[in-house]
DNA sequence: TTAGGGTTAGGA
DNA sequence: TCCTAACCCTAA
């Protein structure tokens, strides 16, 4: 159905990164306009490179991209050409995708024993935001976000995700809006009566439930799991700080290792320079010298 | 014109 | 079968 898929290729990338490394990213029009971009990018729309730099991006953040998920250490700028300074300018590298499981370790929606992380989130927020009419994309991520670490792509995972629940029957779709199906409800409802299974989740469920006011009546059960669930949010707290110092740490490797490859190109710069060698400003943007 | 959500083709 | 890149649609 429509036309072929036209490959974006090497070419066209690199127009794009300088168009937005020349622009900035949001004028797409102009770069597409640019005579110095234009007869790479003459195929392609100003739309088509909004959704190609959505898509760079988040390869940078090491999410999807099998080919570009990491920004390659830039090498000295020897004769091999080297596409670093446009890779530098790539939205950064966010850490969080990074400290998340990746996603491969997903199971199926349709497994309903052990569902997977990210369906079981959607799951537990469509269970417990309960609204009639359903949620929309928006307050289901906001609500999950509130709750637990996400990529920064997640919105766009959620909608993806939201379509396979829909597809298994899980999840309906009302207007832009998304709810439990009936059938499901009444199953994913049944669990919760077993005392195992509700200890097992106890630090969310009561995180939330004070947050909602579900728990209303005192009960012996609840003051332990109250318990048991502040010692569970204490750990993860800790876990989670823990997690941003590693993060912290690799975002600072990564800018040494950015202020080294400078570094040299410095150099380099510096000797040419001595040895008489004239270099324009536009053979050093692109570092053809 | 752009941003963002949604759809679909193609590859692993 | 699942995931991602490319493409499409629509609101602002």
């Amino acid at each position: 159905m429509g036309a072929p898929k036209q490959k974006w290729t090497s070419e066209e990338e690199e127009a794009l990164r300088r168009g937005v490394l020349k622009h900035g990213a949001g004028k797409w029009r102009t770069i597409q306009k640019d005579p110095e971009f234009s007869p790479v990018l003459s195929s392609r729309s100003n739309i088509d490179l909004k959704d190609k730099w959505r898509n760079l991006s988040f390869s940078a953040s090491g999410l999807g991209s099998r080919d570009k998920q990491r920004v390659p250490r830039p090498k000295a700028p020897s004769s091999s050409p080297s596409p670093s300074p446009q890779l530098l300018l790539l939205p950064a590298t966010n850490n969080v995708a990074e400290a998340s499981p990746p996603e491969d370790c997903e199971k199926s929606p349709q497994d309903d024993k052990t569902p997977s992380p990210k369906f079981s989130m959607i799951l537990e927020a469509l269970g417990e935001l309960k609204e009639p009419n359903g949620s929309e994309v928006t307050t289901i991520c906001n609500f999950i976000e509130q709750r637990h670490e996400v990529q920064p792509n997640f919105r766009r995972l959620l909608c993806a995700k939201l379509r396979r629940l829909i597809g298994v029957n899980k999840v309906e779709k009302i207007d832009k809006s998304y709810k439990l199906t009936d059938s499901y409800a009444k199953r994913a409802l049944a669990p919760m009566k077993d005392p195992s299974l509700k200890k097992k989740d106890s630090a969310k469920s009561s995180k939330a439930a004070k947050g909602q006011g579900l728990f209303t009546a005192a009960s012996p059960a609840l003051g332990a799991a109250e318990a048991a669930a502040t010692k569970v949010a204490d750990a993860e707290a800790k876990s989670h700080l823990a997690n941003e110092h590693m993060m912290e740490v690799e975002r600072i490797g990564k800018m040494a290792e950015e202020t080294e490859s400078l570094l040299e190109l410095a150099s380099e710069l510096y000797e040419r320079c001595s040895r008489g060698e004239v270099l324009t400003i536009l053979q050093v943007a692109h570092r053809e010298f």
